[in-house]
DNA sequence: AGTACCACCTGACGGC
DNA sequence: TGCCGTCAGGTGGTAC
């Protein structure tokens, strides 16, 4: 489930690995994932050329090439990055393959073929043509008022607008039950009855479980024992001991602490 | 504007 | 054993 730091993890695992090597050859091995423009002019339009840089913006990566052109990454529901020199390493769903000079290989892998590879010569443009709200974790842009201005005079619920993208990006299912929990909000409470020190509280908790996800490499079994994450079956709230629900918010499956998180609103 | 529901897609899992 | 429905959840489209 790649959220906002999952991709964050990606991109230090790119920058580690892949960048300043050029790219001698690219296999596509499902057309598919290509968005935008035609697999094979994905194909010549990285070949030759090299990895300088990676930005993230919520869920996005983009790594800018050597021309100036940004290589875009969206891993769905499923998508990871696996750099390796063997083919027998090879990740058992790698739709895109990019192999450097140095013998090595870099796997776009992703099992549901859910995710999406482009090239844009602007990545703030393409953010824009998106629609792409401000990143989640980008505070200079994303100050607790600004958080609370793009929150304010909405009439949904709480959690399906931590996930929509437009309003700020990077948040999903999985990281928005858990900042909810951490915050100690129902994940249905409307959004005109949080008031303004629970708003901060909110921020505040979103920061905080993004960057601790973020130091745990995204790996929830790293994650702190106070956190929700990862979801066990029939478990119990860390805080209160109070057997977990789950329910349907806006189509998508919410856990939560019936106790700690107070009534439905 | 917000929400419900569906589709995309694969694999795991439970029921029978 | 094996078939089938359901679920997982990011995104995007449609209907209301």
């Amino acid at each position: 489930m790649p959220e906002l730091p999952d991709v964050e993890v990606f991109k230090q695992y790119l920058e580690a690995t892949a960048l300043h090597k050029t790219i001698e050859k690219v296999s596509i091995h499902s057309p598919r994932i290509v968005r935008g423009l035609a697999p094979q002019e994905l194909a010549r339009r990285l070949e030759g050329r090299r990895l300088e840089s990676a930005r993230r913006h919520g869920k996005y990566l983009f790594a800018r090439m050597d021309d100036g052109h940004w290589l875009v990454l969206h891993f769905g529901m499923t998508g990871f990055l696996k750099y390796f020199k063997k083919m027998d390493r090879e990740p058992p769903h790698d739709r895109l393959l990019l192999e450097f000079a140095n013998g090595y290989h870099l796997a776009y892998d992703c099992q549901r073929l859910l995710g999406e590879v482009s090239v844009t010569e602007d990545a703030d443009g393409f953010v824009a043509e998106r629609k792409l709200g401000p990143d989640a974790l980008d505070s200079e842009v994303l100050d607790l008022e600004h958080f609370k201005q793009r929150l304010r005079n909405r009439r949904g619920m709480v959690k399906p607008a931590l996930m929509n993208q437009e309003i700020l990006a990077g948040v999903g299912n999985v990281y928005s039950d858990e900042i909810l929990f951490q915050a100690r909000i129902h994940p249905r409470t409307k959004l005109d009855r949080l008031s303004e020190e629970t708003l901060a509280g909110l921020y505040e908790n979103m920061h905080a479980v993004l960057q601790t996800a973020i130091d745990r490499r995204a790996i929830p079994q790293h994650f702190p024992s106070s956190y929700l994450t990862p979801r066990r079956e029939g478990g119990a709230c860390p805080r209160c001991g109070h057997e977990l629900q789950r329910m349907k918010v806006s189509g998508r499956t919410a856990a939560y602490c019936p106790r700690c998180q107070g009534v439905d609103s």
